[in-house]
RNA sequence: GUCUCCUUAGCUCAGCUGGUAGAGCAAUUCACUUUUAAUGAAUGGGCCUUAGGUUCGAAUCCUAAAGGGGACACCA
């Protein structure tokens, strides 16, 4: 039974202790009360008293929040109450509540518990701000304790399921939270005011398709069909621009079905913008332009703290194409870089687990993978992308062997990805038919699928335009220096816990 | 998926080369009308993650499983 824990039967006997004294341990129709942050403000003069009169009883407020820390001393009182500005303190005593009230009730608030708090402020002996109660009333009974006041809640595993716990015990995780709210809300602001839409695409796929990656099925019941929880948005909002939205946006839901680790849940939060008449270029300028916008609007500095490297995210970030970045960057010789056979050579030779039949651009991937990828700490554009590794990017005209694609790179970490879209139709069903070769002869279950009907809104002709995706999991945590994805998700992807019954045969 | 470490009271943690369970906070009772992790006194509280094994004896050693942390791999 999930209550028969004995401190959460003692606090059970006291929620029956009050209702039989007439007290509803879970009243309604509370307002909220004035926030503590207000209540310091309005009490600051009281500072400048005479010892002694370090009081206004003119003036009431009324508090409400939690119970952090309850302090009983005989006939008085001390606690601190937590709302959403902070902690705060109140005092109440034997002489000052109601006719026999405190002595009734002393024992029934505990810590935990939501209150109300009204009275009048006050600076105590030891220079503190605080509520003098003339009433206080529970607004909500707890009858499941709070962890250890002191060292809080330290269980990685117990904060993530039970984060409304982590919330109460460690307010700096909500604070956290509070900061991603807002990015999400400035990149909506942000694309806005550049005159994007924002917009709604499926989130149950015929066919996954706009991203190398392993779906997640379900299943129809009315239809009896499959369904493929989308890997990506990118192939509907491009039918947007077919349809003649100039310029689209969606913030919004992917799954991928793959390994979870600190960089990586099932679910995770995608932007994806279109832009009709604008090529990867324009995309660099405006991607530059949205970091500049959220630094100043979140007032970070412009070097930024983040694990150990200081990020410099002074404009203009650098570019460098693909290939000069392995070259450049990663120290290896050009011509092996320009070459299949070096390439794996070298590849081999540097314990780079590859396989045989690669194409160039995809052994290109792996040096760039194996030898570029950390060494990109400060913001940096790789642009010129193989066209092999890039299936729904337009081949640059000066060189058809790479794609008008870049990838923006910060502390080693890839954080978005743009390019100039394809739009030649006949094209793009060759590509998908490579995928779909690809699928088969290499066993490759991550490539794509053949898409017809996104081939036949291109048939209709796409504007030439741009489209880039930044993964904002992975955008928070570097503006709020976490290492783990797990700690800008509210509830981030776990395993069942209880489980200590049957076990299924393989 | 692989390697590695962890899982003991509500929480935070001790528990040695195997001898039968500990602390602090929290709880209960008492004292205390300006405390700051309040204080002082007393009391209660355990499927030592689970299942096997070794042993006279297992929280401790071994094997497996579950969950979690970290690293790697897969993956953009």
């Amino acid at each position: 039974m999930i209550f028969e824990n004995q401190y959460i039967q003692e606090r059970i006997k006291k929620v029956e202790i009050l209702r039989s004294e007439g007290i509803n341990p879970y009243p309604n129709g509370i307002a909220k009360g004035v926030g503590s942050e207000t209540f310091y403000k309005s009490c600051q003069h009281l500072h400048a008293k005479q010892e002694g009169q370090k009081r206004d009883e003119s003036v009431e407020f009324r508090l409400t929040g939690r119970l952090k820390f309850v302090r009983i001393m005989g006939k008085a009182s001390f606690a601190k109450l937590q709302d959403s500005d902070g902690l705060v303190q109140i005092y109440y005593n034997r002489d000052d509540l109601a006719e026999g009230y405190y002595n009734k009730m002393k024992k029934l608030i505990e810590v935990g518990d939501i209150v109300e708090a009204v009275g009048f402020g006050f600076v105590t002996q030891t220079g503190e701000i605080t509520l003098h109660c003339r009433e206080l009333n529970l607004v909500t009974k707890s009858i499941s304790p709070l962890p250890e006041k002191f060292h809080g809640l330290q269980d990685q595993e117990l904060r993530y399921r039970q984060r409304y716990l982590d919330m109460i015990m460690n307010p700096e995780v909500t604070k956290n939270f509070i900061k991603r709210s807002k990015i999400v809300s400035l990149i909506r602001a942000f694309f806005e005011s550049k005159g994007f839409l924002e917009v709604e695409t499926p989130m149950l796929h015929p066919i996954p398709g706009g991203a190398n990656a392993r779906p997640f099925v379900t299943h129809h019941n009315a239809l009896g069909i499959e369904r493929y929880l989308r890997i990506a948005p990118e192939l509907y909002l491009k039918r947007l621009i077919v349809g003649g939205m100039d310029a689209v946006f969606e913030i919004n839901r992917n799954f991928r079905n793959e390994g979870m680790d600190h960089t990586h849940n099932p679910e995770f939060t995608m932007l994806e913008f279109y832009w009709a008449y604008k090529n990867y270029k324009d995309l660099i300028e405006i991607t530059q332009e949205m970091f500049e916008y959220l630094l100043e609007r979140l007032n970070l500095p412009t070097i930024l703290e983040y694990e150990d490297k200081q990020i410099d995210f002074s404009a203009p970030f650098v570019q460098v194409s693909y290939i000069d970045a392995i070259v450049d960057i990663g120290g290896v010789d050009r011509e092996i870089a320009q070459s299949s056979q070096k390439a794996l050579a070298f590849l081999k030779a540097n314990n780079v687990k590859v396989q045989e039949n690669l194409t160039l651009g995809y052994l290109q991937a792996e040096l760039f993978d194996a030898f570029v990828e950390d060494k990109l700490v400060n913001p940096t554009f790789i642009t010129d992308f193989p066209i092999d590794i890039s299936p729904l990017a337009r081949r640059s005209d000066k060189n058809p062997d790479v794609a008008e694609r870049f990838e923006l790179f910060i502390a080693g970490k890839e954080i978005s990805n743009g390019f100039s879209e394809l739009n030649d139709p006949i094209d793009q069903y060759e590509r998908f038919k490579a995928q779909v070769k690809a699928k088969d002869a290499t066993g490759d279950d991550e490539a794509m699928h053949m898409d017809t009907d996104y081939v036949k809104a291109l048939s209709y002709g796409m504007t030439p335009t741009a489209g880039e995706g930044i993964g904002i999991d992975r955008l928070v945590m570097m503006l709020t220096n976490q290492s783990s994805i797990r700690d800008v998700l509210l509830f981030p992807a776990m395993r069942p816990e209880i489980t200590h019954s049957v076990k299924t045969e393989e």
